[in-house]
DNA sequence: ATTTATGTATTATTATATCATAATATCAGA
DNA sequence: TCTGATATTATGATATAATAATACATAAAT
């Protein structure tokens, strides 16, 4: 794959930050994480990530703003799904980054 | 490229979540977008961003806590650069994704 | 040798946003 | 009406963002 320059360059920083954002939680991750493995309906989300229901319906809303997910209803049920296969594509490539193992530390600005 | 079921089956979320909120930021976004065009000392991050010193100093000590940049002191300037390409390649990624180019409208939950 | 200027980093501060929990609302079906 | 599934709202604790002010280090000028 081809490396831009600037790959950001006419796009909306402003959205681009958006749409990081909303992935940017541990729980929202998990939530991801599980939808890659197919349609869940709410309460499967919360018994599979261990979050609770107003937790999850919660960050479920932000993914759906930022159409990272859909819902399809289907009383009684809520069945979210992935829309944008391109956020998994773009998750397995930032995991293959060097660094994500270390966690940060906040004390020590020294590190290059 | 493959598309694994659970992208982040085994990693670590929590840290994850880190790189992604690092990343996360206009200001940071746009300092990641510069950097994409080579290195670069503070100050002529601040001309070509715009944003203040003080606070391109601030993102960049987050942005090298999270090994996305990397400095290189050379009196009486410091020259960052990006750490990481694979992240470029991410945000391009996500650039292809459909909906970047719609901001969610926080008062309509309704949309799929 | 002291001062001055330059480049960068840090700290303090305030406004705003986010996180997680709890409580409550909605809504369709039994 | 009662229940199950999901959504919304309220709330308090914590985190983040941006600005301003200041500190620090080195080099040049005096």
């Amino acid at each position: 794959m081809m490396v831009q320059a600037e790959p950001l360059g006419g796009a909306d920083i402003e959205r681009f930050a958006e749409v990081l954002k909303a992935l940017a939680s541990p729980a929202r991750l998990r939530i991801v994480n599980i939808l890659a493995g197919g349609e869940r309906t709410v309460t499967e989300l919360c018994e599979q990530s261990g979050l609770k229901q107003s937790l999850v319906s919660q960050q479920l809303k932000i993914l759906r703003l930022n159409h990272i997910v859909s819902s399809r209803k289907e009383v009684p049920h809520t069945y979210y799904s992935l829309k944008e296969r391109n956020v998994i594509r773009m998750l397995n490539c930032l995991s293959r980054c060097e660094g994500m193992d270390s966690v940060p530390d906040r004390n020590n600005a020294k590190e290059a």
